[in-house]
RNA sequence: GGAGAGGUGGCAGAGUGGUCGAUUGCGGCGGUCUUGAAAACCGCUGUGCCGCAAGGCACCGUGGGUUCGAAUCCCACCCUCUCCGCCA
């Protein structure tokens, strides 16, 4: 959620920015500032008559105490209830008018993301390691399905299609990817680890900017009222929504694996084959909640942190940054890491870093006390650490060996329990 | 699912119609005293909104209602806790 007070003194470079989404919000945001201005209007005007109020009251109170009649007041309280009752119920719908269109406001960009409409004007940051050289590359479907890692027919049949069974050793890969992810980051990285839910509440959607606008793409469960978590991002960041924290205990660092639900909705045969896109998969993800002057930092380190899982699994990857017309809705700026796959040659998105600023907190309420003991918005960073499907879509394609077998990377070997697959 | 208890400021806990935004205690901050610390004593100590400011308004789980006036009365709802049942 955007600044009130910053769209009204700065309304032209709000829009200004905005604009380089590839979206005028010009006309939303005019109609934004003409209804905040009938609402605090609405508001000085009914506050000025309940401080006449309670002024009078007091004097009623007053008389009646010594016996006195009171009727004069009291007609001249009298005098002005309906109108204090008009005013009081237009300024309630104002503000929730108000409030609904802010919340369907994207973040502004940082200033210095780059301005472009489509990912294709991504600006390549930085790349590591190198293609491996692989005489005949497979798709990892190939690979799963041969050395029998992955049942899509029988998951098809229980769930649907876009779901997936991991099956014998292929259920223990992923098993290990995710120890080896959580143990990296909670021993080498210093976050903590957090275990959540994997279904909850709408506000809990709103303060992480899924909801209102992107519905659609969640499973809901209509007959309590809650949804199945997209990301670790919404239970994690919301674990401290509505709450003021104390400047010691910041930069908060939390990692968390969970299964994530998505609809895809709209995106029926874009790269859906195989592990690429399903509707559940899992990821472990790094949350941060920091002080505002530490956010562009953190963003960096975060970063690094989820790069640091391809570097020591010896997997090439590059680093992009989002252009303005491909950055999220709710970040003021996003890098993408994606790892190399042979099977598909190209590179595959599995993580995503982003720092919301205040966007998030804001709409959560999610602040801490500082040192002038005055209550500021935190700031908020998400990353995968990383997505694990693809991950593991890298692994098959990328330790392909000539006879077909699948050579892990070292480090996985203690957790998977063996160093090959075939 | 059944029964009961309860939701007030960082915490504990008063307050049942009129200077109550809220007694008090603890905690926290500042000060006096002390070589230093403790103790003692004194003072300060919620949030949001409107306003250039002075100041004003709102908030005692949420939403309605009664009243000149509601933390206090009425109605509905939500949540938490305890016990029982069921269950991984």
């Amino acid at each position: 959620m955007l600044d009130l007070r910053l769209l009204r003194e700065q309304p032209q470079a709000v829009k200004d920015r905005l604009a380089t989404r590839g979206t005028c919000f010009s006309e939303h945001i005019d109609k934004l500032l003409a209804i905040d201005t009938e609402r605090r209007s609405a508001e000085t005007r009914l506050q000025n008559l309940q401080a006449d109020r309670n002024r009078l009251s007091k004097e009623i109170g007053k008389l009646r105490s010594q016996g006195q009649d009171s009727s004069a007041i009291e007609a001249q309280v009298k005098a002005h209830a309906a109108e204090m009752q008009t005013l009081s119920q237009l300024s309630t719908e104002l503000d929730s008018r108000q409030h609904d269109m802010l919340l369907v406001l994207p973040n502004l960009p940082q200033p210095e993301v780059p301005v472009g409409e489509t990912a294709e004007q991504n600006p390549v940051l930085r790349l590591w390691g190198e293609k491996p050289a692989i005489a005949s590359p497979q798709d990892h479907v190939a690979i799963a399905e041969r050395l029998k890692l992955i049942d899509q027919e029988r998951a098809t049949k229980i769930s649907g299609s876009a779901f997936v069974c991991y099956t014998g050793v292929g259920a223990r890969l992923e098993r290990a990817l995710l120890n080896f992810l959580l143990d990296l980051h909670t021993r080498d990285h210093g976050y903590t680890e957090i275990s959540t839910p994997y279904v909850v509440k709408p506000e809990a959607l709103v303060g992480t900017s899924q909801l209102p606008k992107f519905e659609e793409q969640l499973y809901r469960i209509d007959r309590d009222d809650l949804y199945l978590a997209p990301t670790a991002e919404v239970p994690v960041t919301n674990l401290h929504r509505e709450e003021t924290l104390q400047l010691s205990t910041l930069p908060i660092k939390y990692t968390a694996y969970t299964p994530c639900f998505r609809r895809e909705a709209g995106s029926a045969g874009l790269g859906t084959r195989g592990l690429i896109r399903m509707h559940q998969f899992d990821k472990v993800e790094l949350v941060k909640i920091c002080t505002p002057e530490r956010s562009r930092e953190e963003l960096e380190l975060l970063t690094a942190d989820a790069e640091r899982v391809l570097q020591i699994l010896g997997l090439h990857y590059r680093v992009i940054e989002l252009c303005t017309g491909d950055i999220g809705f709710g970040s003021a700026k996003t890098y993408d890491i994606e790892v190399w796959s042979p099977g598909q040659n190209a590179y595959l998105e599995v993580s995503s870093c982003s720092n919301f600023e205040d966007f998030q907190a804001r709409r959560m309420n999610l602040r801490f006390k500082g040192e002038d003991g005055k209550n500021r918005f935190c700031h908020t960073l998400n990353g995968s650490g990383t997505a694990l499907a693809r991950l593991y879509v890298a692994l098959l394609e990328n330790g392909l060996q000539p006879d077909g077998s699948v050579l892990l990377p070292e480090p996985l070997h203690d957790y998977f329990g063996g160093q090959r697959i075939s």
